[in-house]
Order: C-alpha cells, then sequence, then structure tokens
DNA sequence: ATAATTTCTTGATATTTGTCAAGATGAAAT
DNA sequence: ATTTCATCTTGACAAATATCAAGAAATTAT
C-alpha cells in the first residue's frame, strides 16, 4: 500500500481497491517551498491536502495576534474544511514552514468522486466525523486542563515537532504564551 | 413546515420534500422527565434527538470535576456524535435539566434513511460539517479570548439561558469557574 | 566569518483566574 | 410557614498565566 492508500483509509475508511485507486488517481504530487502560501484568508478554500513530507502551519491573524490553529506533519490532511465544504471565504491562512511536498486534490476532483464511487459520501461522512472527534478532544483539554497539562500531553504526542518549529507557534495552537511553555520546561528539569 | 422539518433542513440542508417526510417519519416524540438521563458514559450512543423544548446537559464526571460540554436547548440536536457513528463507548453523559421533548430517531432508524433517501450520506456530511464547525469556532475562542470575552460572546448570543440553568454549568461550559463569571458581571454593572 | 535576525530563556512584575470560606438569596421540600 | 438545600455573590488570598524587557543562544543572511 502506498503512503497516499495508507492516508486515505485511515482517514476516510477502508475501501475497495477499485475505488481506492480511483480516489488515489486523482491526488497529484504538489510541491512547495518554505514560505509559500496554500490558501490566505478569506479566499475560498479549493484543495485537500496530505502531507507527504515538510510542514505546514494553519493559523489566522487577527488584529492583537497571530493564532495558530494546527501545524500539519507527515500524514496529516491540511485544509480549511468549512470554505472546502460550504464554500465560504476561509477562516484559515495556510502557509508551508519548511519545503513540503504534498498529495493534493481539488475540490473540483474531490466533487468527482462522488459521481465516480459510490460509497464516496459515507466515506467522507466518516472523514469529517473523525476530525470532529479530534476537535471535540481539544475542547474538552481546554475544559478540563491548565496549560501545562496541555502541553505536556502534546509533548508526549509530539516531541518531533518541538525541534522542527519556533515555539511560540506551538504555544499559540495550546493557547498559552512561549514563556509559559518555557516556565514549564524548566520546572521539570528539576 | 413542521418544526421538525425545520431543524432538519437547517441542519442537513435542503431535501426534497419525499425525502424529508421519510426522515421525518423516523423521527419519535420522547418525553423525558428533570433527571432523566438519555446517555451514560461509557455506553453506546444509539440515538440523536432534537430539543423541541426544554433544556439537555452533555457533560462527563471526572474524577476531580465535572465538565459541562454543552447545554442544548430548543432546537439544538443532541447526541454523542462519536459513539453514535463509530459506535465507540460515549464519552458524555446526557441528562435532563428539566421536563423536556424531543424528537429522536434511533440508530437503526437513522441507518435505515441511507437505504430510502439516495442522497442521505451527503446530508450526513453537511450535518457533521456543520458541527465542525461549531466546534471550531470554540476551538478558536479558547485560543484568542480571554474568560472575559468568551463569557461576553456566550452571553449576548444565549441570554435567556442565564435564568433558566445554575451558572456553574455554564461556567464549566466556558472553561472557567462560576465565580469569574459572578465577577464579571459585577465589574460589568459599574 | 561576521553581522543581522529570530528564537528561547529568564527575571521582575502585573493581571487573570482559581480556591476556599462565609454570608445572602432564592427555590424546593416538609 | 419553616426548614432545608442549592445557588449566587463577595472577600481574602493563592496560584497560574501574561506581559515586558533583557540577555543568551541559535539560525540565517551577507
Amino acid at each position: 500500500m502506498t503512503e497516499l492508500e495508507h492516508y486515505i483509509t485511515s482517514y476516510f475508511g477502508v475501501v475497495n481497491n477499485d475505488d481506492l485507486q480511483t480516489i488515489v488517481s486523482l491526488f497529484k504530487v504538489e510541491k512547495v517551498t518554505k514560505g509559500m502560501f496554500l490558501l490566505h484568508t478569506g479566499n475560498r478554500c479549493e484543495q485537500l491536502s496530505f502531507v507527504q513530507t515538510g510542514l505546514l502551519r494553519i493559523f489566522v491573524s487577527t488584529p492583537e495576534k497571530e493564532v495558530t490553529q494546527w501545524i500539519s506533519t507527515k500524514g496529516n490532511f491540511s485544509t480549511d474544511l468549512a470554505s472546502f465544504v460550504f464554500g465560504v471565504p476561509a477562516r484559515w491562512t495556510i502557509q508551508a514552514l519548511i519545503d513540503t511536498q504534498l498529495y493534493t486534490i481539488s475540490k473540483a476532483d474531490y466533487q468527482k468522486i462522488g459521481e465516480l464511487v459510490p460509497s464516496w459520501h459515507e466515506l467522507e461522512k466518516l472523514f469529517i466525523a473523525r476530525c470532529f472527534v479530534m476537535l471535540e478532544d481539544r475542547i474538552f483539554s481546554h475544559l478540563s486542563m491548565s496549560a501545562e497539562e496541555r502541553y505536556q500531553l502534546f509533548f508526549e504526542n509530539n516531541k518531533a515537532l518541538f525541534q522542527q518549529v519556533p515555539l511560540h507557534y506551538i504555544a499559540s495552537m495550546l493557547g498559552m504564551t512561549p514563556e509559559t511553555i518555557s516556565r514549564i520546561r524548566k520546572k521539570q528539569l528539576l
């Protein structure tokens, strides 16, 4: 099974092989260099991508500060789901933190799958439901955990990321300041 | 258009009338009295409901505290989506805060719609995508707003709720303590 | 290699939010 | 009507987190 096949089955669920090949064939390899934008806030999001190598940052600039919503690493997908599904202006900006290689499908091709693969809408549903569950976990972490606990949990599951991206991006996506993370780290050396 | 028809179209999207009638026919009116549980954490969630009148609280008890995830009011739906869709044990407990009347569909009937209404899985996808967007907004509020701002925003949009449910439930779902809300309120009288 | 820039850490301090305890208020039960 | 219980508010205090500023370390550009 290729990487892309693996990503698709793990997010969308199991498909028979013919359908999987149909789906895979509509994805294209896309290379973006460090700093390049895949999407700007306010534009329509016309694609969905899986990260093959590299890193993407999903964020939005508000008058007060820049809010990083997520950093997509190998195997993650990346899109502005609301914009991609409903065609509304995107909330998020997506930018490559380093040179990044993607498997990308355009919205047009994505919609085409619906005609080619009978069970597609059901798979889509499962995909979005998985996304929903991830966000639900995150909400729960904000309702029930301290900054320190949120940091710990994230660190355990994403150790490598801390060697790759500036700390303030991670801090932002966890809802705290970089200084807070620094202090948590210091405390834990003792 | 009946209330239920309205709820369905607003969450799932527009359906032709025959399909809408098919869908509506599978919902049953359910009455629960104050304090009754619709779901317990750890059980499988076997139904999805729309609140016609009354109030439901969605929460989970952790060793340290009780975390209220949401309070469903008239027109809201209520279910443990992860459990309902994937059949995993429910994270949430759902309890009626007051006598409540629901439009409820069982999981079996819900799945039956897939066979009766061709576009059903696509509608489901849209439904879950809308749920996703709501959670995304909430995540954003935790990443970018103070407790006071989160309270303000919620209060503006849900004034009536404050006359109906204990403050500590609302505080919990906003990720703060009831004392914090009390103080925010006091400050705003000045 | 050096300079320039960004990132990370640290300290001092301020602000926000939480905790605990007590009293006040209001609702429900007897 | 009285009691009981839960809720809400308030104060005093503590803890968590943010802010600001400075310096150290690391990275990037020249």
